[in-house]
DNA sequence: TTTAAATAGTTAATATGTTAAGCTTTTAGG
DNA sequence: CCTAAAAGCTTAACATATTAACTATTTAAA
């Protein structure tokens, strides 16, 4: 018997992680792109939308982290977002490299009238899947995100 | 009492299914894409092999859904891995609209050389996080897979 | 069988992903 | 204080994502 461990077979693509994640996170935006398309909005800018939302204000280095989107990305779907006076953009006053960004009041109310229509499809699966298993589903997918690599 | 149903918060991003995906999937890429691109390989490119070292051969509409490529994407995707030797590709005999996929030699052994590269990382993942909660986060994610929406 | 509808892929156009390079502002050392 | 390194963001270049339009082949209905 050696000191061999059980390792879990990730060859077939089913049992790769990513590819999973991947796939399922595919079956659900399925359902979510069509209404953000709806009201003009990419994946993208809706979590920019969003993350502003609960934060409130922050730093465009911490919307890019929390909404998963690159630097270089964010500051293209900034710039397009301010535009269309969603968002606004300024520099901080107490460090001259960081902007600033916040919803403007049409951001905020655009992003009340559609956060309804996304409940819909949300509440849905929650009670085809069931809410505990989501919950379950969360919380391993938490502890993911904090892997740091190796 | 109301026939309510308790409904999990999806408004905090941290409780968004889509995002936490997103976040869990972007901590395990960091680790992967840096051992791919050593290989001049993206992503996409990558489970474009991995699919069709697990199928042997398969239409490309067959590929483009079990590595989460759309059409468009798979078909400049496809271009490039057969003009680089490592697929190749002809049409189905039996209907001329299918195009018709598979792994040359060339990719079949590029195939092998990079698989053992990407295990050290997963089997790292595993012995971290725990082989079961793998087994069960899998399960739950090949649910999700299945939601056909609303 | 003849043609309209459906299917499979490709091409086009715009937006984002990814890496590298560049600019400006801060910070840290000397 | 002065300068080099670090930090935050933007720009550039190429690859992919997404939707729509288009081509070719097949299927189905008349």
């Amino acid at each position: 018997m050696t000191e061999q461990e059980n390792k879990l077979q990730h060859t077939e693509t089913s049992k790769s992680l990513p590819i999973a994640m991947l796939r399922a996170r595919e079956a659900i935006m399925l359902s979510f792109r069509p209404v953000l398309a709806k009201h003009g909005f990419t994946e993208q800018q809706w979590r920019v939308l969003r993350v502003l939302g609960e934060k409130g204000s922050a730093d465009a280095g911490q919307v890019a982290f929390e909404a998963c989107i690159l630097a270089p990305s964010l500051s293209r779907i900034i710039g397009k977002l301010e535009k269309d006076k969603y968002i606004s953009r300024f520099i901080d006053a107490k460090d001259g490299r960081r902007i600033k960004l916040s919803l403007t009041s049409h951001g905020k109310e655009t992003l009340q009238k559609i956060i309804p229509e996304t409940s819909v499809i949300y509440n849905s699966l929650q009670k085809s899947y069931g809410e505990e298993k989501l919950i379950t589903l969360l919380e391993l997918l938490s502890e993911i995100s904090q892997w740091k690599g190796r």
